[in-house]
DNA sequence: AAAATACATGTTGTATACAGATAGTTTTCG
DNA sequence: CGAAAACTATCTGTATACAACATGTATTTT
């Protein structure tokens, strides 16, 4: 894992964020601190300001006397979600179009050469990481303080989302992902050209395109079977 | 003071929050541990989750080996804060025109009042944390938690420039001030209505008279003395 | 037998003591 | 006299011990 050069409370700091992205922590699990401070060798001070961090940061949340738990994913949260992801999402773009410097710009095609790597082989988890490393590339290089306390939010959920919904089950959502890769591509050329419009309208694409997987999986194909045969013992 | 019902952190973390809006705490500012801890009859353990907490949420800065500040306010964070904030107040309230709860906007409406009673009779900070207080409502009212976060911090640096901004100096500004108050007033029919079109119409308005008023201020009129006599030394 | 209370256990919140780092000051040497 | 190095004082970061609280269990009471 070379965790060298950072200090354990940042080592544990990404092992929590990234658990919480993956759903390796599901919404609501409770941490335990014991267990946490023995398994990164910290005692519970520096380890309970990890927590407020997190908390603060919208992948934890904190009620008093009753521990730290995941931060809860309802149907509310995902209505909020879908109403001001395409605004955000667009901001940001656009913003990035403006300011991306090109240290920045390196930092994009390399998280998207990760990316479309773990389109091929990676599973579920690296290729949810891969896409939320590329969409945080691109917040930095929107680097609007006012902007990217809602748009990291926004970035765990989606990843979180994403790990629910978009693992390829039909021909029609591998098709998808494709294609969201060949975005993220168009994504960086109008980034390195400069040009906001185009980054604003492909970030409209990219969202549009991102909504699409997700009906996919929750209105799937309806079961075709002729009557009385029996769903899931067929001659395959 | 009436810090009754409230934990001792919470007493800190409110006490700093508001000497950072208004300015007593001035950006930039280094914190001190040891007479907070003392202030408030907290060790430093609690006091440093305090810190965390607040860092998370926009208030400070923290720098390992180098304690707390109070969080800068560069031009950069000026234009940032321009280029975002018509669009996430627009959001805002026209998500809380569609959202508000009759109790929300019974607060809203006494936020307001303590609004019109600082305009009459307060200083700049009152005025400035009623504001604040009205703005916080509606951001409550809107209840999304992917909008909160940068919206706060929006209101923040709000109140920070309006704490250098708005104090009135010329009939123009005083004149400001009670537009702005009477636009309040819209905001709340237009939330008690349900009106989202007229809520983010309003929010625009109210985002453009508060850009006057900072216009106002960065830009005075011209002094207009005669060439060859001093400014600064006339007879009053 | 059911409900309520008291108790025991584990977990969270806080204080204090100590270790490590930074910055300012003094000393030393060119 | 100036610059660099060493030292010292102060502040930050962490560990541990203790107190307060919550929860689950056993006992008592009706």
């Amino acid at each position: 894992m070379r965790d060298e050069g950072r200090s354990p409370k940042e080592a544990l700091a990404e092992h929590l964020k990234m658990s919480v992205l993956t759903l390796r922590l599901r919404p609501g699990e409770d941490l335990d601190e014991a267990q946490l401070s023995q398994a990164f060798g910290l005692s519970r001070t520096p380890l309970r300001e990890v927590f407020r961090q997190l908390a603060g940061e919208g992948y934890l949340d904190l009620r008093t006397h009753r521990g730290a738990r995941v931060s809860e994913m309802s149907h509310t949260t995902l209505r909020d979600f879908f109403l001001v992801a395409p605004m955000v999402y667009g901001a940001v773009l656009r913003l990035a179009a403006a300011n991306a410097t090109s240290d920045q710009i390196d930092q994009l095609k390399a998280a998207q050469e990760v990316f479309r790597q773990a389109l091929r082989t990676g599973s579920a988890e690296e290729r949810t990481l891969a896409n939320t490393r590329f969409h945080e590339v691109t917040g930095e290089m929107a680097g609007n303080v006012y902007l990217s306390p809602s748009f990291n939010r926004l970035l765990i959920d989606h990843a979180r989302i994403g790990m629910t919904f978009y693992r390829p089950q039909t021909v029609q959502m591998t098709e998808n992902l494709s294609q969201a890769s060949h975005q993220h591509d168009a994504i960086i050329a109008a980034i390195e050209a400069g040009d906001e419009a185009a980054a604003a309208q492909l970030a409209d694409d990219h969202w549009t395109l991102s909504r699409d997987q997700i009906e996919l999986f929750v209105m799937p194909e309806g079961l075709d079977f002729p009557l009385g045969q029996v769903p899931g013992k067929t001659s395959a």
